[in-house]
DNA sequence: TCTGATTGTTAGCATTGTCTAACTTTATGC
DNA sequence: GCATAAAGTTAGACAATGCTAACAATCAGA
């Protein structure tokens, strides 16, 4: 009943199908299934680059600290360090502060330079520094190193 | 055994307790906390986008569209369009295609306003368009309206 | 050296987001 | 109109990421 004016299917069949906007749906797809890769990535690469962070600054990064940092709770980074640790990025004892391992220690200087390029670069287009910090953290793990050129170039010629 | 070179804890009592490079830790955790709402809200957003789209171009949004375009297998759309149904962003019959509510026709607006300007803004800082886009797919969702706003000046003025 | 405070882990739960396999419904073409 | 093809859903698995409550280990101070 009530069939009002729902659509069915195939009723606007396309003939040129699978392209919008001059560009192919696969390389849509592409771009998705990319972003959907960094931000299983984002994680591992907000970690690293604060227990660097940490051991440059404190000579050493204890869990409850990296805890207040992120914001979470104690248990989500007993979690988090045990997948960064399966992964190969962290080695850790119980109850001991957390170390990298050469992979960790080359992870976080990467995203380090990645936040810092990007985070000059909004400072550098006018923006204020709280809100340049909280954009660049979200932002650094979506640029690609072409963009990151662009952007480092942009904010040493202003 | 083998106490080697462990350090233990309260190792370097910090006497600035909670301050990098200036901001308090506090600022970092919102920041970071702000990141994690952001990509909580990822996934609805280019649905929702996605959708207006389909719908705009095709007359209609058809699950197996969303699946090619999205790259993921139809029964992570089916389980995705619930999501959102349940949160008043669409409305949907089973089998039939997916249509906005006003809510999901208003964030739709506004994730392709943000699109549109993270994209030109790429493109007029010199960026290739393929790279473009697939960098434009993941900043959008962590530019704030006041980052998206000096994007814009700078797109229009160059 | 105790002992209380701090730190860290474990256990268990919820949600999200992805998949495959199997099934059902709808559409298409003869 | 039926048979097959296409589209969509259901069921069930799994990993990631968060939480609270409870317990365990470590540290620090008297
Ligand atoms: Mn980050
Ligand atoms: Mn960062
Ligand atoms: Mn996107
Ligand atoms: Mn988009």
């Amino acid at each position: 009943m009530c069939d009002t004016k729902l659509m069915t299917q195939r009723d606007l069949a396309n003939p040129t199908p699978s392209v919008t906007d001059g560009r192919p749906a696969d390389l849509r797809a592409e771009a998705f299934q990319g972003v959907r890769d960094a931000r299983s990535r984002e994680l591992a690469e907000d970690y690293v680059e604060l227990i660097a962070e940490l051991i440059h600054d404190h000579g050493e990064a204890r869990p409850v600290e990296i805890a207040a940092r992120l914001g979470v709770r104690p248990p989500t980074v007993t979690k988090a360090l045990d997948r960064l640790a399966r992964e190969g990025l962290i080695t850790r004892a119980k109850y001991r502060s957390v170390f990298l391992t050469d992979e960790g220690r080359a992870l976080a200087r990467e995203c380090r330079r990645r936040h810092e390029i990007v985070l000059r670069f909004l400072l550098s287009l006018g923006l204020d520094a709280e809100t340049a910090e909280r954009d660049a953290e979200g932002i650094e793990h979506h640029v690609s190193e072409r963009t990151l050129a662009l952007f480092a170039a942009y904010a040493s010629k202003s």
